[in-house]
DNA sequence: CTTCCTAAATAGGTATGACAAATTTCAATT
DNA sequence: AATTGAAATTTGTCATACCTATTTAGGAAG
């Protein structure tokens, strides 16, 4: 038998769970961050003072996790967050919610966000919120679909906050859209041209309360833009139901 | 090199997916009950024809899921459904969150769900918060931890929303708690038994609210609620850190 | 007969080395 | 510059050895 090089494990909690930790942190930190590349196996034997076998272990529990994947011959690979289990995706399994039922948990959530999102949001997060607002605009004009650029601006406003909780409750509900970028069932060509555009000044006196870092006008806008969004489902459900099935 | 008598593994997916596939489906399907003990690793590796490590890294899988749990020299044992995923425990081990995170994305919900809860509560929800708020106040005349009576009371507040989303986004910090539950650092015995009763007073506010069906009331009382734990918290925190490490 | 203690057996934790398979990199050739 | 093949790198699996923790069994004492 070899001598032992490495100092046999002492305390609480085993090697695996100490590496496995650790590795978590560095990814959450920041220091590898989605798409990148880990040390191999054989740098974090030497990173960690620990056999290969620990490591292997340790990353097979972030593999499970869906915290990385792991190529064989390539490399251990941080994933994107949207790739792990989120908690939508189990909560999505248990049961499908109502969009009104979603509608009353983000609106809160949503004009809190915008309020913290006017106090704390940095040069360049306030940027990236223009742009998503110039975003929404641009499909407006184009006569496309702006559900994406919607959730995109909401998500900015989120990342704002600096409070990733705010971000990861948005994604929570990442399959729910906020009503008003539904399709209209059967809309009047200038009638939801009008429509749109409401919805884009509703988000411009946002995006200009978060600018001008005032927290209140920045709530006031996100619960009027929301509860008009609600009236506005509302009716479009009791519209919808009044046409035969 | 020894002679191989296990056939190297061909065809899609790795022996370790296989293995921890096989596993979970056995626990899944009722092979092996919560608390029971499944066949030891050497036993495991005879069953599957594969080498310990590939065992060993399929249970790293399993625990790190919350599905099994792992004694030296016992064995590995399936765990009680309950202690598995849930979102809270996900979240919690990508990233831990603060507390002060924690409660910034708490208070817009629970301030809302108290309102909801005034709006929409049946008598049999009403009589369940009055005897968690009873609850509560037992164990501060008893001098115990009001911790998971508290929870109680604002998981009830939640269910009386009729919204289940409310109680799922509670859940999803079930082990965060609401820092007047904490443990004070030093606490002086008259001084936490009035600061318990501060808090006991502040829920009063609120459950009365909920019963008179009064909505804004509910939200205020649960702002106040919250905003003064928040401003506890703080003082806590800046407390425990005038003390020298 | 019951209880306690000790040794052995069982079972998981870690280290090491070897080889297989997949991917990447590098050098040579066209 | 593009292609091809070999070498290097990296992960997947197997085997062996030893350490640590728990359980079991047997013997001795009360």
């Amino acid at each position: 038998m070899t001598v032992q090089t490495k100092v046999r494990q002492k305390g609480p909690g085993s090697l695996v769970s100490k590496v496995g930790a650790s590795l978590r942190h560095a990814i959450s930190s920041g220091q590898y961050s989605p798409g990148q590349k880990l040390p191999s196996e054989v740098e974090l034997t030497e990173t960690h003072k620990v056999s290969r076998t620990v490591i292997r272990e340790a990353v097979a529990a972030l593999k499970s996790d869906g915290i990385v994947e792991v190529r064989q011959g390539a490399g251990i690979f941080v994933l994107d967050p949207a790739f792990q289990m989120t908690p939508a995706r189990i909560v999505d399994k248990a049961r499908v919610s109502s969009d009104l039922e979603v509608l009353e948990v983000r609106a809160p959530l949503e004009i809190e966000a915008a309020g913290l999102a006017a106090a704390r949001r940095s040069p360049a997060q306030e940027e990236a919120i223009f742009e998503c607002h110039r975003q929404v605009l641009r499909c407006i004009e184009e006569n496309e679909s702006i559900r994406e650029a919607d959730l995109a601006l909401h998500v900015a406003i989120a990342e704002a906050t600096n409070n990733p909780l705010f971000r990861q409750h948005l994604e929570f509900h990442g399959t729910a859209v906020i009503p008003q970028s539904r399709p209209l069932p059967d809309p009047d060509f200038a009638e939801q041209t009008a429509y749109r555009r409401l919805i884009h000044k509703e988000h411009e006196a946002i995006v200009m309360a978060i600018s001008d870092r005032d927290e209140e006008a920045a709530r006031n806008a996100m619960r009027d833009h929301l509860r008009g969004s609600q009236a506005r489902y509302r009716e479009l459900l009791r519209n919808s139901r009044a046409i035969p099935g």
